[in-house]
DNA sequence: AAGAACAATTGATAAATATCAATATGGTTT
DNA sequence: AAACCATATTGATATTTATCAATTGTTCTT
C-alpha cells in the first residue's frame, strides 16, 4: 500500500497539517504507517455525510467543497477544503458519523488517516490535543460568524462575503476562477441561483466585481467590503 | 472569599459539569480553590462579548441567554444556558476574548473558574481533555444543525424549532414559561418580533400551541414537529 | 390608583426574495 | 458542424418577510 503513495512520508510532507508539528518523530511515523492516499476526479464524493468516521482526511492537492445535506434535497455549503486543512467533522467525537459530505471540485489527492490513531495521539500528546482544540475552536468561531452574517445580512452582503472568502481564504488573490456553479454559490449564501446571477450583475454594473460564468475579478475591494459590512 | 460561596465544594457539588467526573480528588480541589461564586439579577450581564476570557462559567441556579452582538445593534441568540453546562466560548482558545455575551434571565448563581486552571487541567488529564473536545463537538453539531435550519426553513418552521428547543432541551416539559420576549424570540429565529406574534397566533388558531405573552403550552406536539420538518 | 415605560398586538404597506417559464450560452459528443 | 446537454441568464410574477404606525395590554413606580 505504501507503494501507492505519492507523498513519501508525513515527516517530510510539505503540506501536512500545521498541528502535526507537535508530534514527535515516532508519532509521525505511526501516522505515516496508518495512512493511505487516494485520488479523486472532479465531482467525486470523498466523504459521505452519515458514514462512519473511520478516517480523517488531509488533501495534498486540489480543492473540494464541504456541504451539509439538509432536508428535502437542499444542500448547504460550509466552505472549501484545501491542502493543509483537517477534514474531520464534529461527529467524530459525538456519534462517530461524518456530519457533512465532501466532494472534489478539481482533481484531488488526499490522505486518509485512521481516526483511532488520531485519537490515540491526542491522548498521548497533550500539546497536540490542545492544538486540536484550537483548530476546532477556530472553526466554531468562523461558523458563529457565518451564521450571524447569513441571518442578519441581505443578499448583496451575503454574496459579498462569499466572494471575499474566496479571495482572502481560498485563493489569496482578487482574481480567481469561480469553481462553484451559481447553484452552489446560492447554496453557500442562502439564495436562489437566479438571485446570485442578478446580484453579480449589480456588482458588475457598479464596477465592484467583474464576472463571467467562470471567473471573478474584484475591481473595487473597499466597496465590496463596504457592501459586506452594510449588510 | 470561600466564605461567600453558596456551594461547599466542587467535590460535593450536585450540579457540576458532567465532565468534571474525569478529574481526580486533587484536581477537583485545585478547581475548588480557584473558583468564586457570584449572583446576578434578571437582566444583568454575566459575560460581555469581547472581554478577556479569564474565567469559564458554570451556573448553579437560574437561566440565562447566550447571544452574539452582531453589527448595527442586532443580536443573535445562540441559546439558553442552564445549570450543569460549561459557558466558555471558542474564543478562549483563539484570541482569549469572549465570543459571545451572556445575560441572566432569571436570578442566577454562577461559579467563575479560572481559564488558566481549566487549561492546565486539560494538559495534565487527557481524559478530561477528550471530554472537552466532545463537549465542543456536540456544540458544533448543534450549531451546524441550527444554521441549516435557519437558512433553509421558513418562519413557521424556525419558530417551531425554537418552541421545541425550549420544551425538549431547556424545560423538559411541553408547558413552560416563555422567558424570552417576542423580540428575543425573533433574535433567536431570525424574524421580526411582529412576525413572531403572527405565527404564534397561527399556531393557536390551528390548535398546535396555546400561548399568551408569558406562557407556552404545546397542545399537538406531532403537528409542531411536522411544521418544523416541513420547513 | 394614576401615570410612565415598555412589551405585545394588529393592520396596512413596502421591501426582499423565490419561483416559474423562456431563452441563451458554452462545452461535449458524435 | 450538428445535436445535445448542462448551466447561466433574463423577465415576469408570486410569495415571504420586514417595516411602519397605531393601539392595547402589563408592569413598575410613586
Amino acid at each position: 500500500m505504501a507503494g501507492l503513495n505519492l507523498i513519501k512520508s508525513c515527516e517530510s510532507c510539505s503540506c501536512r497539517w500545521m498541528n502535526f508539528r507537535h508530534l514527535t518523530k515516532n508519532e509521525l511515523q505511526l501516522l505515516n504507517l496508518n495512512r493511505y492516499e487516494a485520488t479523486f476526479k472532479p465531482g467525486e464524493i470523498m466523504v459521505k455525510q452519515g458514514s462512519p468516521t473511520s478516517n480523517a482526511l488531509f488533501m495534498s492537492a486540489g480543492l473540494s467543497k464541504i456541504y451539509i445535506e439538509g432536508s428535502r434535497g437542499k444542500n448547504f455549503i460550509l466552505g472549501i477544503a484545501s491542502p493543509g486543512k483537517l477534514i474531520l467533522g464534529p461527529g467524530a467525537y459525538v456519534n462517530s458519523r461524518h456530519s457533512y459530505s465532501v466532494a472534489a471540485i478539481t482533481a484531488v489527492n488526499a490522505c486518509f488517516i485512521s481516526v483511532d490513531i488520531f485519537k490515540q495521539l491526542t491522548k498521548e500528546n497533550s500539546a497536540f490535543a490542545e492544538s486540536l482544540i484550537e483548530d476546532i475552536s477556530i472553526k466554531a468561531l468562523e461558523t458563529h460568524n457565518r451564521m450571524v452574517n447569513l441571518v442578519q445580512k441581505r443578499m448583496s452582503g451575503r454574496l459579498a462575503d462569499a466572494l471575499l472568502y474566496f479571495a482572502d481564504d481560498v485563493f489569496k488573490s482578487d482574481n480567481y476562477d469561480m469553481i462553484l456553479s451559481r447553484q452552489d454559490l446560492g447554496d453557500m449564501t442562502s439564495m436562489a441561483k437566479e438571485c446570485v446571477v442578478r446580484i453579480l450583475k449589480e456588482f458588475e454594473e457598479s464596477g465592484v466585481v467583474y464576472s463571467n460564468s467562470s471567473t471573478i475579478k474584484i475591481l473595487d475591494k473597499e466597496k465590496l467590503v463596504q457592501i459586506s459590512e452594510n449588510g
